[in-house]
DNA sequence: TTGAAAGCGCTAACAG
DNA sequence: CTGTTAGCGCTTTCAA
């Protein structure tokens, strides 16, 4: 297609033969400087482009990645995305990249098209059960974000501490009665942060969460949360995810509710979209990017060995303190605390 | 890697000779049905997967499509990529993503990388020049999108009706005086977009668009064009894309002008970022993720011409009214009256 | 340091 | 309808 010169053409022009082009190409001390050079300027004379197909067939190697996504237009998952695709990039690999559309069954069968042309698999939160993952990750060098399963890499961010800080945040504000609207039940992250609070509230005596239940992830499940979370009588909400966040914010400014003299609002992730509203959303910053790249680089690493680049286990994270979080209407004044009983209401169990 | 099963070891388990396996698996009409169920039967026995770079190399198709953005960051963007995604895989295309990071450098670079493996390739307002991309597209079969280059397939809106409606809407609603953010000068949409302002002044009578400059298509770009806009005295702004309008509204916000009471703001695209913030903004909808099957529907095209499958020149758009619009506040009450004088330019300005 | 030869897995003539 | 043969473009032994 793109060009028909091969490294014939190039050994002809180069008066050479086609192995020694080929070793100029690849393992390039294997050949006298002089030849090299010559092979290289024959090569850029006839804009020799390596056929893809034909290395990949001999080596078995391809030089792609996979990444698998439930929804593009997902700011989340953008993001991911593009540290992705730069990170790959860097390293010579290209990406495939395919939306389920937050499907189960065209995320298996995206897996099984890909499969079989990369080198790697990157599957983000992906639906399917443990084993249909398992079953068909087999035989594929793969990288799971924000899941774990045994015997399967994976890249997730420090689920607990993103709690820990949206929760400190709170209550050092003077919050003591926070909703938290979590994500889908099936979620490994919202497990996770669910098991976070409980570990927090350890930390925050006279902390009370209500969990409000399980919504969809996105700004219309927020907009849904909003009327449970006033309901509750808590001072401020946390979302599962900063989309969420911002239809609790939506909602909350349709009932007249005000931001954050009302109701404080929290959010997870640090989406673009937090800047775009106003009040500006506070968040804990995830590091969506180099989820991304740190993803390419475990899969880089299980490819090749040698020399790994390590990454810690969960990524750190960041409170991003904005306007829509503050001292609760009902604060008391710092100086006079000590109002509710220490300790005394602990987190109510999930209904 | 993935099976070291081939058509031999099919071929073998059916008692067929590897082509047949060949032709049962593509050309399926060409085989006997009892010999094709017994290879289909083995072929999922054994796990059978095509390699793909044996297939590629042979037929010199790949059936992969590569595309190309700025930034999949930018939910214009990702919706676009969306769409082209769902329709390629609907038609067996792999798709290779790659984000230019908004730099010619690299999107030069990337267009070689894929070019060498994909069956076609798919540009999205790539920054670089006339010359540099008839001179990379040479040879691969490309489809731009929102530009147009002579002898090369490329999908855009029609600009000039995305800029009559949001125009014709403002006017309706008694704006006489519009001010027009302005994307980057480069851009080809916008050269479009203004032109289209100039074709539809003639429609509509008293109505003055002051064109307040070039800025970058974003939140920031917005911002900027924001206290311009509210200089010139107009009553309404219309933004370059929903981003800046985002911004617009952000900084309108911030200086205390209400919007729609102070200031009319209209954005373009209808990217999801458009209902998360309140108001909610008024949008001219530009079918991205349209944009993206109908690339994808014009490779095929270009690709195997037998039946090819129409789209319109530039695809259609729609008003989207939302919250961010409404009567200019110095407005003549539909009845009659007379309040301000005729043809007047009342403003709120604020300094 | 280089060349000759072999073959990766598959498909496309061409016979049968 | 099916088998045989040949070869896509490249890399990689193995000799020289």
């Amino acid at each position: 297609m793109a060009g028909a010169v091969t490294v014939r053409d190039v050994a002809r022009l180069a008066s050479v033969s086609a192995s020694t082009v080929s070793r100029a190409l690849s393992a390039s001390d294997l050949v006298a400087p002089v030849t090299r050079q010559r092979i290289l300027d024959a090569a850029q004379q006839l804009g020799y482009t390596p056929n893809n197909s034909a290395r990949g067939l001999i080596t078995g190697r391809t030089n792609n990645f996979g990444l698998v996504v439930p929804d593009l237009e997902n700011p989340y998952f953008a993001s991911v995305t593009k540290g992705v695709q730069g990170r790959a990039l860097r390293e010579g690999y290209a990406v495939f990249v395919a939306d389920s559309d937050e499907d189960v069954r065209s995320e298996i069968e995206l897996v099984r098209k890909l499969a079989s042309q990369v080198d790697g698999l990157i599957l983000c939160s992906p639906r399917m059960s443990d084993e249909e993952l398992a079953d068909i990750t087999e035989g594929t060098t793969t990288v799971l974000i924000n899941r774990r399963l045994p015997e399967v890499e994976s890249i997730t961010v420090d689920d607990a501490e993103i709690v820990r800080q949206a929760l400190g945040h709170l209550y050092a504000l003077g919050h003591r009665c926070v909703a938290y609207a979590g994500g889908p039940a099936t979620s490994w992250s919202d497990g996770q942060r669910r098991h976070g609070i409980h570990t927090a509230l350890t930390d925050l005596p006279g902390l009370e969460v209500i969990e409000i239940g399980s919504f969809t992830p996105v700004f219309g499940g927020g907009q849904s949360a909003a009327d449970l979370a006033v309901a509750t009588g808590a001072s401020a909400v946390l979302a599962y995810n900063d989309l969420m966040a911002l239809g609790i914010l939506s909602r909350l400014q349709a009932r007249g509710i005000q931001v954050p003299r009302d109701m404080s609002v929290v959010g997870i992730d640090d989406v673009n979209a937090a800047t775009l509203v106003s009040p500006a959303l506070t968040t804990v910053r995830a590091p969506l990017r180099k989820v991304g790249t740190a993803a390419v680089n475990a899969l880089i690493d299980g490819i090749r060995p040698e020399n790994p680049r390590l990454e810690p286990e969960a990524l750190p994270v960041q409170l991003i303190v904005r306007s829509s979080t503050s001292v609760p209407r009902s604060a008391v004044p710092l100086t006079s605390r000590e109002e509710a009983g220490p300790n005394e209401r602990s987190s109510n169990a999930h209904h």
